[in-house]
RNA sequence: GCCCGGGUGGCGGAAUGGUAGACGCAGCGGACUUAAAAUCCGCUGACCGCAAGGUCGUGAGGGUUCGAGUCCCUCCUCGGGCACCA
């Protein structure tokens, strides 16, 4: 293609237009309250420092034709796009090109920027905003000193000041209960518990609830990266998301945030939001509600102590052959008998030594120890052996099992291994069945004293209610979810608030006095280790005195040295646009209340790849900020809409490298780079299987729109697609058609265009079914067939004589969206002088549908055998008779006897013959 | 292993249970041109047939229905997520 067609000149026309919007501010956002609003909003991107290739603008371009659209139909659009600019990924290309991470995200922003430019994206450019900004993360900081004044009240589940809880305890209306650090409501107020509290006592507890805390806790430490990062962060190789590098369980002391105790809203309000059904599914597994019961054992030798489980099998609890603890456990060390004991510890120093990759996928051999005692079975006082072993996970439920070998695949393994016994205690309903231990379906009880016979489901609940009687079990919920790890050990993200008193008193910095700007350093690399026992250092430990260390009321304090986590800024991101200069609060009221409406977000749209972290965090911060009345919705956004991936071939030689995707040349179905064979492959666009194709170069050779329009007509934007640049052309072509048929060669208007209305009635009903079809489709976010329905009118243009100026506005309208460089200047060329963005969307008469003959189909037993143009009313009998004058009709029907006759007027006529 | 989402021409993909393959790419033939590019016209699922037309055809096999790419069951296969969560 030769980018200097005569005709439609993009090199000009999209710059000119770019500027024209620039200029007249079109896309600008104001709390327009005539109108109804709509925020519009694309996943934070990260400007990474290899720029933007084709896949990227896919959603951008999408919710830039759907953000249009909606502005052309009268709401108040906003849509803008800043950047998610902290963190590991920006954090490491500076370090990999050896520059200071400041400057190089400035530079990739402004060079994201420019690509952004440059796609003619309707976005309001004033509200773009970066998360490295100081205005920005004051903002970050500020709710995370909110998170460190609240907990969550148990009874509403609800956020509120620290200091409600105090004053609640103070009253006595609520106890603090120091050994399970649970707030405990009872009848009558008592005060007298925390009033007995010594201060730190009183400080431990207070901490304890506080929705941001410090805690030592085993964490994932990657010592290759010099931080530790969190669950969501580690593959389940055991190994991090970023640099595939290992990670380790160490115990260390870091910032948590409480995102457990908003487990059950997080679950439930999943029924509030339109989000795509697989994506909730995996947040409720990533959840991971269960429900169950809390048995307590006594233990035999040990009176006083009891062991705790959680089962959601209480219906088993006759097959429960032996128990087992986590390595972890704190009752280990006391279970554990003295003969036994030599062989636990050495059993626990052998998987110490073990990766959680080795722990988990590569043992796929149960391994174990006896740890010498004995549990006491509630319903029959038989006693029990623990175990210890490490398919027992300290982290969830209360890091002890009873195992029931009969009917549970992992103690069978494990029971089968060791030579426990197995004592079957379900059978299934209808005998015959799957009768094979072990057995984990439904079933009735077998071998369970006066439970037997019953359902397993009666039983369940019949067993938790006889124990919480006898006080030693009661129902019981447990959720996956764990605490959010919130600190890393890394220079470029947000510094914590928070200072730290030489008594290990903590405080937050003052909103005075924020933000706490990240103080500039030479030296910002993370320190990396080979040895995994090595400790974390921050770098910000090696910052000035003068930083780290600050007055307060003649005392002297260290601050914080961590830094946060990469998605700090992305939890909060969207309601900054809202409001995004704003320096007494970090949005108005007013403005969220108008933006936000009703659900949130009216449309947000990205990869599937943010399903559990992004989303889950966002959603929680959004609920503590609502519980404490900064927001106005439940939810942040109210319709989620995942974009497919595009993908690109990539060809690999012999040895198993790749070659670049540019410089391979096909021949028979086989593909060659520099003469030899290579295989082709199909994967995710990038740098490593060198097959990016930039926005830059389709650009450059097509134009903007050109590219926009393939983007979207390459398939549904859910799916995953192929790139391929050969299509390009047909879309190219179908814009350049649109040229031809309103501008002559001469540079002036076509002499097809008639003024007044439109005189061919094909012309008029194909233009209404087009502007039908694009509404609905735009509106399911169905770009593909819209583009297709437009290519259809476009071609019918083509071929007849004459058409009205009006019909081929309309078309223009309808393609602005997607091409909006060339709608603008033809809509200018046609006479306009205001923007199309501007224009009204155009309405279809549905009146004007309907035409006076339709196609009817002939059917022989359902098989398709001819079609005629019937009266739109015409009756079956009528059909009937038109139908029995079609020769192919005749002919298949010629000897057999007609026993039905199916009529759908406007559609089909079926003859259903013996 | 469990849970999602797919499988339709040479390719990307269209099809409220009602003509499968819209639209586009690629390919073939033609027009225009000194020639090329650009543009336009025609053909293009497979097989049989001079044609009219017929038979088959949406991963495989069964079923429901007058009629199934579409609904139900079983299986194969690709992609994604979770994975000792008691």
């Amino acid at each position: 293609m030769d980018q200097n067609s005569p005709d439609y000149e993009f090199t000009n026309i999209e710059p000119t237009w770019q500027k024209y919007w620039d200029e007249h501010k079109t896309f600008k956002a104001s709390e327009d309250t005539s109108k109804p609003k709509y925020y519009i909003l694309d996943m934070f991107p990260y400007p990474s420092g290899a720029g933007l290739h084709v896949g990227h603008p896919l959603g951008f371009v999408a919710t830039d034709i759907f953000a249009r659209y909606k502005r052309m139909k009268g709401f108040n659009v906003l849509h803008t796009m800043g950047f998610d600019a902290f963190g590991l990924p920006a954090e490491q290309y500076a370090i990999e090109h050896g520059v200071h991470p400041a400057i190089s995200t400035e530079k990739n922003i402004a060079n994201m920027r420019r690509q952004l430019y440059q796609l003619g994206l309707a976005h309001d450019k004033e509200r773009s905003i970066s998360t490295t900004e100081t205005s920005f993360y004051r903002w970050t900081q500020w709710i995370f000193t909110l998170l460190y004044d609240c907990y969550c009240d148990p009874e509403e589940q609800k956020a509120k000041p620290i200091s409600d809880l105090l004053a609640a305890l103070e009253a006595g209306t609520v106890q603090a209960n120091t050994e399970t650090k649970k707030i405990e409501t009872s009848a009558e107020q008592n005060a007298d518990v925390w009033n007995g509290l010594s201060d730190n006592e009183k400080t431990d507890f207070i901490s304890s609830q506080r929705l941001a805390y410090m805690s030592e806790l085993p964490v994932n430490w990657c010592p290759e990266l010099g931080t530790v990062l969190a669950n969501e962060e580690v593959t389940n190789q055991g190994r991090s998301e970023r640099g595939n590098f290992p990670v380790y369980k160490r115990p260390l002391h870091q910032w948590m945030l409480r995102i457990t105790t908003f487990a059950e809203r997080l679950l439930e309000d999943l029924s509030l939001v339109d989000w795509p059904e697989p994506i909730k599914m995996m947040q409720r597994n990533w959840i991971g509600k269960s429900e169950g019961t809390e048995i307590l054992f006594e233990l035999d030798a040990i009176p006083g102590e009891k062991l705790r489980v959680f089962t959601t099998r209480a219906d088993t609890l006759f097959g429960a052959t032996y128990m087992v603890l986590a390595p972890e456990h704190p009752l280990l060390d006391t279970i554990t008998t003295d003969d036994q004991k030599a062989s636990v510890e050495t059993y626990i120093a052998s998987i110490s030594d073990k990766s959680d990759l080795e722990r988990t996928d590569l043992a796929k051999d149960k391994t174990g120890i006896f740890t010498g005692n004995y549990a006491l079975n509630p319903v029959n006082g038989k006693s029990i052996p623990i175990w210890v072993a490490d398919y027992v996970l300290m982290s969830y439920g209360s890091g002890a099992i009873m195992a029931v070998p009969a009917h549970d695949e992992r103690d069978f393994e494990f029971a089968t291994k060791f030579d426990i016994p197995i004592t079957q205690v379900i059978e299934p309903f209808e005998k015959g069945d799957a009768q094979e231990l072990p057995y984990s379906g439904e079933g009735r009880l077998i071998n369970s004293e006066g439970y037997t016979g019953m359902s397993f489901k009666e039983a369940g609940l019949k067993i938790t209610q006889d124990l919480e009687e006898k006080g030693c079990g009661k129902l019981s919920i447990q959720y996956k979810l764990r605490d959010w790890l919130f600190s890393r050990q890394r220079y470029w993200g947000e510094p914590f608030p928070i200072l730290h008193g030489e008594d290990g008193e903590i405080i937050p910095v003052g909103e005075d006095q924020l933000p706490v700007e990240l103080p500039p350093m030479e030296d910002f690399r993370p320190r990396s280790y080979s040895d995994p026992d090595t400790l974390p250092t921050p770098p910000l430990g090696r910052a000035t005195e003068d930083w780290t260390s600050v007055e307060r009321d003649g005392k002297t304090y260290r601050r914080e040295l961590n830094t946060m986590p990469q998605w700090a800024g992305s939890c909060w991101y969207y309601l900054r646009y809202i409001d995004p200069t704003n320096s007494e609060a970090f949005c108005s009221p007013e403005k969220e209340k108008y933006w936000m409406g009703e659900n949130g977000v009216d449309l947000y749209v990205g990869g599937a790849e943010h399903a559990v972290l992004h989303l889950l965090y966002a959603r929680f911060w959004h609920k503590v900020l609502y519980d404490l009345g900064h927001v106005s919705t439940k939810e942040p956004f109210g319709k989620l809409f995942n974009q497919g991936y595009i993908q690109a071939a990539a060809f690999v030689d012999e040895r198993g490298r790749y070659a670049p995707a540019t410089e391979i040349e096909e021949k028979d179905g086989d593909f060659f780079y520099q003469g030899a064979k290579v295989k082709r492959e199909f994967g995710k666009m990038g740098k490593s299987l060198k097959n990016s194709v930039s926005p830059d170069e389709v650009c450059q050779e097509y134009g903007a729109d050109t590219l926009r329009l393939y983007l979207m007509f390459l398939g549904p934007l859910e799916s995953m697609k192929p790139w391929s640049s050969k299509g390009i052309e047909g879309v190219h072509r179908f814009l350049r058609k649109i040229w031809r048929e309103i501008v002559a060669i001469d540079g002036k208007l076509s002499s097809k265009i008639t003024d007044g209305d439109e005189t061919d009635a094909e012309t008029t009903r194909l233009l209404q079914e087009t502007i039908k079809k694009v509404t609905e489709d735009v509106e399911a976010l169905r770009f593909n067939t819209a583009i297709s329905q437009m290519m259809i009118f476009a071609n019918h243009l083509q071929k007849v004589k004459k058409f009205s100026i009006e019909s081929v506005q309309t078309l223009l309208q309808l393609l602005s969206p997607f091409a909006p460089h060339m709608a603008e200047e033809l809509w200018n060329r046609l006479g306009a002088t205001d923007s199309i963005s501007l224009s009204q969307w155009p309405s279809f008469d549905p009146s004007k549908l309907e035409t006076a003959e339709v196609r009817v189909v002939f059917q022989i037993n359902g098989k398709f055998r001819g079609n005629a143009m019937v009266p739109r009313d015409a009756s079956q009998e009528d059909v009937v008779k038109v139908a029995q004058a079609d020769k192919r009709v005749i002919a298949h029907l010629a000897g057999k006897e007609i026993r039905k006759i199916i009529y759908i007027p406007g559609k089909i006529i079926n003859f259903v013959v013996g």
